[in-house]
DNA sequence: TGCTTACTCTACTAAATCTATAGGGATTAG
DNA sequence: CTAATCCCTATAGATTTAGTAGAGTAAGCA
């Protein structure tokens, strides 16, 4: 299930990537315009800026506003920032990868054999979208 | 990322699918196999015995065996009845659709296209898996 | 300078979910 | 009758998620 937290990551970029100037957006717009508790998305933006996408500007007149052209911000990397790992679990994650607890021999796991699959089919979505496939 | 209960589920049926004979197996045994906690197993197990996939016999020499054959036994199946929708978000979700709260418009949203596209690659590949294409 | 606006950052809390554990009940083989 | 084994419900601990609170910092403007 996607988190919340991603889900209005994913708005709040979108909205952001919509504009027609690159002018800061306050947090209190975004919120309104999306439906989203305005403290919550405040944290968002700020690791969403922490990770280079977003640019800000404090006080007056102030906001977000995004850094990079939409064509250049690819769905696996917003993903990995705002879910963490695109594998289901971490025995087939390329980028937080962690053995199994129980699970002696991978190469035999069941498990591991149909979640790689799954793996590569999401990385394959998120692979070839951009966020200017997300925009309107 | 995957539930645990959904993994030893995973993994229950698997080794129950590789028992040459269909002979009641016991919990104990796979538990100890798998290295899954007994009582943690039991209940996942009589979910599945529920939902048809196994039968289970009482008393001494009791135990579960699969009924199905492996092959008769897709990936898709298996996955909602352990882990629930394989949609990410309950407005793409075929089997369990639900209206999101905020979102008043689903056809305009940019989260609802990028998790249709996701939703339809994951479907693919539980759909092209059955129970004997997890087995050894 | 002083005031207002708006982002920054840390800490905390409430609720939900996940992962188990406990323990008695029911059934079957021998 | 007895031991083995599944059946079922309740509950508890740990973790994660979603949201809240509030003080701090920087920028614009008169």
């Amino acid at each position: 299930m996607l988190s919340k937290k991603t889900k209005y990551g994913l708005k709040a970029l979108t909205f952001l990537a919509n504009q027609k100037d690159r002018e800061p957006v306050q947090i209190a717009e975004i919120a309104n315009h999306e439906n989203i508790s305005q403290k919550f998305l405040e944290s968002i933006l700020l690791t969403l800026r922490k990770t280079g996408f977003l640019g800000s500007k404090k006080g007056k007149g102030g906001g977000y506003y995004l850094i990079k052209d939409p064509k250049d911000i690819p769905m696996t990397t917003v993903m990995r920032v705002l879910e963490g790992p695109i594998a289901l679990v971490p025995c087939v994650s390329l980028n937080f990868y962690e053995k199994c607890s129980d699970c002696p021999d991978e190469e035999s796991c069941s498990v591991h054999k149909l979640m790689i699959q799954v793996r590569d089919s999401t990385l394959e979505v998120f692979g070839s979208n951009t966020l200017a496939d997300l925009m309107s």
